[in-house]
DNA sequence: ACAGTTAATGATCCAGCCATCATATTCTGG
DNA sequence: CCAGAATATGATGGCTGGATCATTAACTGT
């Protein structure tokens, strides 16, 4: 699964990828970050520039962070495969 | 070097710690990024909350990616302090 | 201490995100 | 197929980020 993103589509993508991991629903993620599932659709299927604090407050809910690294840089993901 | 972002604190230290360590001045990178930088300052110091695609911008500028991951996972920083 | 570079910040305008209501459409299990 | 759940999407409005002009404050090396 990709976890990387360099653009809003990769992000939506991600996002969406991570909440059907952990079972919830648009909703659900909602209700657990405070926003609305109208924004959560907007989000997955990039269908407008989200703002950082929203992405943030997604990743929260997930229990996920960002990590910000040089690119084409071997992740965690790379070794998982490695061992 | 803390390349882990939970907020968009975080997130403002991280870019400009980056910035810093390719010599680029926030002038700089803002023309590579394509945007001001009034922008890449308020992004810096956190003084408003920005838009998705303008950090994308600056990642695409510094050369990174954004890798979201499980919170507390390891990292390759990590790795690179243990080998 | 000073000159020059770099970063911070004031003010205005416009575009567009998110909140908030809603309905329509798609997907899924039985 | 069909009912119910899940997702997509229409419309409106307030709020605020980024563009754009600018000046001031802070920092850096000498």
């Amino acid at each position: 699964m990709d976890r990387i993103a360099r653009t809003t589509k990769d992000l939506g993508h991600v996002l969406r990828e991570a909440r059907k991991i952990q079972n919830l629903t648009q909703a659900d993620l909602a209700a657990r970050a405070g926003i609305w599932q109208r924004t959560v659709s907007n989000i997955e299927t990039s269908a407008s520039g989200a703002k950082v604090d929203t992405i943030f407050d997604l990743l929260a809910a997930l229990d996920m962070e960002l990590h910000i690294v040089p690119r084409s840089k071997m992740t965690p993901g790379d070794l998982e495969d490695i061992f």
